[in-house]
DNA sequence: ACAGTATTTATCCAACGGGTTAATTTCTCC
DNA sequence: GGAGAAATTAACCCGTTGGATAAATACTGT
């Protein structure tokens, strides 16, 4: 329940390190761009771990190593705390996708790699999953009032068209698709999946998230994306094999 | 801010209706059904609406025209209710599927008939969406302790594992694939759309809730399992046009 | 008609939680 | 070396909230 103190700062520092009479003790140090920053880091970590309402602001004070004040005086209140660490994530996974380098790929091995990165991505960052969750369940109202975010997801929706209308004149692909469509398809797969793996994993009475489950989880989704583009049955797809005893399976998650 | 009152209880009621002298005014009168559905439907609202935390105990009895201390004297405390609502949740849907009668169509009908339901219930019950979202940001915690939800799920999956080794063994699935894989797809490409639509409505600037975006939704996700399931491209997928002015579309939600 | 139980109402409260105010300390520039 | 601005700490405020206690009222069987 107690805030977990991940690490206490210990700024009592010696001034003036030649002096040695005057080596006075300081209480703090001034770090305006640090504390921000380690602000929006744990107010990242609250909110995805307890969601809006159950964030705590003084956890996050106390994550952040930080006076309560310090986060109103830096950021704002709870609610543009909340926007600010949003914005940042969503600056993260689309500059990240922007370093793929679609445009070069031959228009199927563009459509893997941005489902494999998707999938990736997610996983190495389970946080902007329960943001987004959050943000929704809010009916993104801090989202409304973002001027930055809008403009980050035009070029990136013209990138997928491109991929797209390359592999339709290319022959490769059967059908032209969407490009919005596409995307939201293709980060439905693995959002849902994830997001959803505690639930999923307990009605299924299956661990959809040790090694071998995620492992086929990729396959299957590739697999899926990619057969309804091409046209051609892509390898994976598991065979549907009846359980013999429905032996029970560990839930760990 | 305060409760809204759906509806007041007005038990004012007359007694012994032949009597002219003893017409008593009674203050209440005695519901334990009626109450603990009304209890149940309350929290079903304010839980969806706030989710777990944002929830209110004093909203919920205010909405079932209850007293607080009815909550606890029939269902239990905030979380107890939460599962409770849960587990009604839960039973409606699998309950609702049963009646697909998947069995006797044939497969690729069965398959989009399947992801027409799901598409359709979703829309009906976006409450459902939200429990679930709620439910797997607390990592389903309330679920673990269920043992009524584990059991309504296996009957189900052999459902569609049915299905799937019958289009394979007709020719008319070019690939055998995991039930559970290709139920949480299909629930996936639905919930996904649906539960972050006011997020995406607003990264995407455009609506995807009006009559034109749903219609365009439900095409490109039956094409997408069915085209992979049977090789064949099924209609759909509507071509990709380049946006000339970009005009900036109404996000209604 | 009455006793006993089931159901419901009426209050209360202690901890919590977001946000504010005011005082303190550090840094910068002259 | 000192004044003024910036950054940080400390302490407080006050409405909220989940939950509890006790008293009142309705029903049931006899």
């Amino acid at each position: 329940m107690t805030a977990s103190s991940c690490y206490t700062r210990t700024w009592t520092t010696q001034r003036a390190p030649g002096l040695a009479k005057a080596k006075r003790t300081l209480k703090w140090q001034r770090d305006p761009e640090g504390m921000r920053l380690r602000i929006l880091e744990a107010a990242k970590q609250e909110f995805s771990a307890h969601g809006l309402a159950g964030a705590r602001v003084d956890r996050i004070a106390a994550k952040a190593g930080a006076n309560k004040r310090m986060l109103y005086y830096h950021v704002g209140n709870k609610d543009e705390l909340y926007l600010a660490v949003l914005e940042g994530a969503y600056d993260k996974i689309r500059s990240e996708e922007r370093g793929l380098d679609l445009e070069h790929l031959d228009p199927p091995e563009a459509i893997r790699r941005l489902i494999e990165f998707t999938w990736n991505y997610f996983l190495r960052n389970p946080e902007f999953l329960s943001l987004l969750q959050t943000e929704n369940l809010a009916r993104a109202k801090h989202l409304k009032k973002s001027t930055k975010v809008k403009s980050m997801h035009s070029p990136f929706v013209e990138m997928i068209r491109t991929v797209v209308r390359r592999g339709v004149e290319s022959g490769d692909f059967q059908v032209a698709v969407d490009p919005v469509q596409l995307y939201i398809s293709i980060a439905a797969l693995s959002f849902f999946y994830l997001s959803n793996s505690a639930a999923l994993s307990v009605i299924f009475g299956r661990d959809l998230l040790d090694k071998k489950a995620k492992d086929e989880r990729l396959a299957h989704m590739s697999g899926l994306v990619l057969a309804a583009l091409t046209g051609r049955s892509v390898e994976l797809f598991e065979i549907a094999k009846a359980p013999k005893s429905r032996s029970a399976v560990a839930q760990t998650v």
